[in-house]
DNA sequence: CTAGCTGCAAATAATTTGCACGCAA
DNA sequence: TTGCGTGCAAATTATTTGCAGCTAG
């Protein structure tokens, strides 16, 4: 995804059959401009910073709605830092638990070998990896 | 961990030294009589069978309790679905999205290849996996 | 005895919802 | 025009906390 403008916006929106309105703009550009992982929070402060009457329903409308059209995925790390990742290729992550950075780890670097065969009518949805690492200097 | 009277859940408790009460004591017995994948409110609701005055509250603390001393460990595979996992050996996980059921991959039926290297001063704490499927008919 | 638990209820935090108005097609 | 989207505020859900009484060691 590489989305700058507000075209670059309303094309992105428009090819998954999204209604365009200004707000969804803004919050396409705030995701799409380069691979993030952000908070609904994070993503409302960011966009208010163009869209200052922006509401924090509307951002967790929308961003449940990029959801179902996988625009983003929620990543699902610790209960208290739910984020949502603008990177769609398939990828897995590392999460400093300390910190709270994540960080992207390309398909090719890792590989899961051995997933169990799955039951007929049973299909694979996407596979999770975290690496979770501890940074505390004691 | 197998836990299954009054008796081995004291001994259970004991070892991590955590000091005795009779509510810890039920909460083991329903966690680590087997293993198990438990919301709060499930370990509430099982653990109020034989001891029915027990509150909410207390439930979380212990959980909260039993996490830091490595009793069980708190498995995030939706925000919606918190579970804590009374399996601690090191092991992975089958989530199906649909029927909501976990089920448990064995390390030994899976191998992670490639993770990368970590920086000097940061440690692996925790690999997750979770495969999640779909099962839902068509 | 007495420190630490417990139950209750109120507080907090994150997310969702209902409704009247406004904007996009 | 006209229905969907938005902003606001209230509702909901999950979890945590304050406090007075109780219990284990």
């Amino acid at each position: 995804m590489n989305v700058h403008t507000t075209e670059d916006a309303i094309a992105c929106l428009r090819s998954v059959g999204v209604p365009i309105t200004q707000q969804r703009i803004e919050i396409a550009r705030v995701l799409f401009a380069r691979p993030v992982h952000l908070s609904a929070d994070q993503v409302l402060e960011r966009v208010r910073v163009n869209a200052p009457e922006t509401s924090r329903a509307t951002v967790y409308n929308t961003l449940r709605l990029f959801r179902e059209k996988n625009l983003v995925r929620e990543l699902i790390i610790d209960p208290d830092r739910v984020v949502f990742d603008s990177n769609t290729d398939p990828h897995y992550h590392l999460y400093d638990v300390d910190t709270g950075e994540v960080r992207d780890v390309a398909a090719d670097e890792l590989k899961v070998v051995g997933v169990p065969r799955l039951p007929e009518g049973v299909e694979l949805e996407h596979l999770d990896v975290i690496i979770r690492v501890r940074s505390k200097r004691t």
